[in-house]
DNA sequence: CACGATTAAATTGTCCGCAACATAATTTTG
DNA sequence: CAAAATTATGTTGCGGACAATTTAATCGTG
């Protein structure tokens, strides 16, 4: 028997972790959208963020973490280097002080197009059909929440 | 007409980009390998490290970075806190001194099993027919090298 | 109203990820 | 063989990412 036993369980390998795979390819993402994003001095994930504002208006520093499932340890510095950057406006709410009310200024709302030639031109280097893009997108949120849901 | 016409490109909407779902998957991931590696005392680059160091062996720092696609401002640091942790050795190469060989110590073998089984639990909580599970990650890994060739 | 529980941000500490640069060893080439 | 190019690793600096803790505001219940 060429069997080992439930006893001996091997690690898997690298090549056939679905994870790696996930790991890997947000990775490339981050790295071909840095070059298109860069030139507009954004970050991937501050660019995440101009999308948010920009689909849902003003919102708490909160809702943007529920929205990108990120923290405020990752969320308050980041927010305050695009308010630094003048892309963004940060203030306490007034009728619940806890809160940081965070919107677009002018100049963030200016990256808009700039921002959707970058999109496009990305999308085009990844020459999948759309069918496809979004089975594999599908898919993925699907991960994203049965590992959530855990 | 409510075309908007070519000259106006809006961005997308979050919740329709690829990338973002790849990049909170790679996230939800590592949200869950965190909770199993670490009570083992790994992290999950460094849980990425052993699988390639448990396939092939003693290598090069340069061909560990070539696996998991890490470059050396990543691997230095993290290999050093391995190898405080004893998990790994690392010793220059005789007969090419540019080259640091990094090995697999006994501590770091024996934690082999440990990790199988944390996988293994991952693997689990994520309910997906394995050919589905197949499916997604070769897309995703041709997505990685198209993005590659770019 | 008061006091304990909850909630929103901010802070701290540790680790990843990468660009840019530095250093040293090896290889290529004139 | 010597100078130039290449290669492997290390270092620095900046920006995420997140757990854990802190502080302040709000809510709930007696």
């Amino acid at each position: 028997m060429l069997d080992k036993g439930v006893e001996t369980l091997d690690p898997p390998r690298l090549s056939d972790q679905l994870c790696f795979a996930a790991y890997a390819a947000a990775h490339a993402f981050g790295k071909a959208y840095r070059e298109v994003l860069d030139p507009l001095g954004l970050t991937y994930p501050q660019y995440l963020v101009l999308l948010v504002l920009w689909e849902d208006g003003e919102m708490a520093v909160k809702d943007i973490g529920r929205r990108l499932h990120l923290d405020t340890g990752t969320l308050t510095p980041l927010l305050k280097r695009m308010e630094a950057a003048g892309l963004v406006r940060r203030k306490r709410s007034l009728d619940d002080e806890r809160q940081v009310r965070v919107s677009v200024t002018g100049k963030g709302r200016d990256l808009k197009k700039p921002v959707a030639d970058a999109c496009e031109h990305v999308a085009c280097t990844l020459e999948l059909p759309p069918a496809k893009v979004e089975a594999l997108r599908a898919s993925l949120i699907e991960i994203v929440h049965s590992l959530g849901r855990r």
